[in-house]
DNA sequence: AAGATTTACCTAACGATGTTAGCAAAGGTA
DNA sequence: TACCTTTGCTAACATCGTTAGGTAAATCTT
């Protein structure tokens, strides 16, 4: 009988809803103004349902930043399958990850704990690494020929990802008065430029 | 009469024992918990009395962060009676400001909005640009023999800044596996030897 | 088809939050 | 003493996340 399944479609489909639902508000209004209560009003159901498709609202939220990871995640690997140099393939992972945050600054925020209530981070993400391990495989291509110990490189992958997040960070955050987002790009090119030349 | 100024600075006294209260708490319990109500219980007076001080809770907030632009800028001020060099100089600020932010998270937290509602960043503070000025400073003094244009320099500025701000908001938020404390003081040095080099 | 049972969903509430209106008491002024 | 300003309080409002408990519909059992 199709009954149960058609069930656990439903059940499925509420649960995209809501998801679905909650980021589009978030969209709209950001994170702050986030409540249960206007997801149930947008997806036109009382309350309590939500919670039985998830515990609480961090958990809706976590599910959310997963989502980010995973589309991150995607990005970065049509990069891979783009481009085979490794230096042009590190260049590619930078500018998109640079991408990523501006068109998403949904997802950024809540994947990193920008202006909102911690939330994801905390809970050890396999997804969380993604980045990291996408240009740590192009950084190890570039230096493989070097006889830089594994420790070096795990330095240096730090260091790319912590000049692009601080970069980024400082934008979004608005804590620097140069609001110029070409000059903030270009700042990252530069960034990235000489990273690479110091590898 | 003395009546006068003695009431003045019994005002000028609740209002930076608020200010005490609300970080002390903020110690404790870290910034998520902290209410109105904890804070006039600690204060051992009533709710709206907080409101006679403060216009909302976001102007507390607002108050401590500018307490924290103004530690940090004093112990940059620090280094620079310490050290003449420009070199050294810059190596003493950027441990400045790494000491800075893990030996008061709170305070950093506030000040960049990691992890919390945004609260404070927004709004342009001088403060806020203090360790860009002191970093600036410092980077002109290296550079200054070199032909580099302003412009250049900014985006030097820029480009430090984020390499340090993006470690320790990855290391605060715990968005790496990476735990080890020396360790990420290990990626930071070398991340400002590279930078220095590269100036 | 009728009864039993599970499911789906809602109303209403609890406790906590930021914020404010309005009142009472205390203190100074005339 | 009468008046007024300051100072502080109680109590409430709206909103928040979360949950208990009930009702009616959908489903399963006989």
């Amino acid at each position: 009988m199709g009954i149960l399944e058609r069930k656990i479609r439903q059940k499925e489909n509420m649960r995209t809803n809501i998801l679905a639902v909650a980021l589009q508000l978030v969209k709209e209004e950001g994170w702050q103004s986030l409540s249960i209560r206007k997801i149930a009003d947008a997806i036109e159901y009382s309350v309590p349902v939500i919670y039985d498709h998830f515990e609480n609202k961090e958990a809706i939220l976590f599910e959310l930043s997963m989502d980010g990871f995973r589309l991150l995640d995607r990005l970065l690997e049509k990069d891979k399958r783009k481009y085979a140099e490794p230096e042009e393939r590190l260049r590619a992972h930078a500018e998109t990850y640079w991408n990523f945050a501006f068109k998403n600054p949904e997802y950024y925020q809540l994947m990193y704990g920008l202006g909102m209530p911690c939330s994801s981070p905390g809970k050890a993400k396999p997804e969380f690494n993604s980045f990291r391990d996408h240009i740590g495989e192009a950084i190890e291509g570039i230096v493989k020929e070097k006889k830089n110990s594994e420790e070096e490189t795990c330095f240096k992958i730090h260091a790319l990802w912590s000049v692009l997040h601080g970069l980024i960070s400082i934008v979004m955050m608005r804590c620097s008065d140069i609001d110029d987002s070409q000059m903030n790009k270009k700042v990252m090119d530069e960034s990235v430029d000489a990273f690479i030349k110091n590898l």
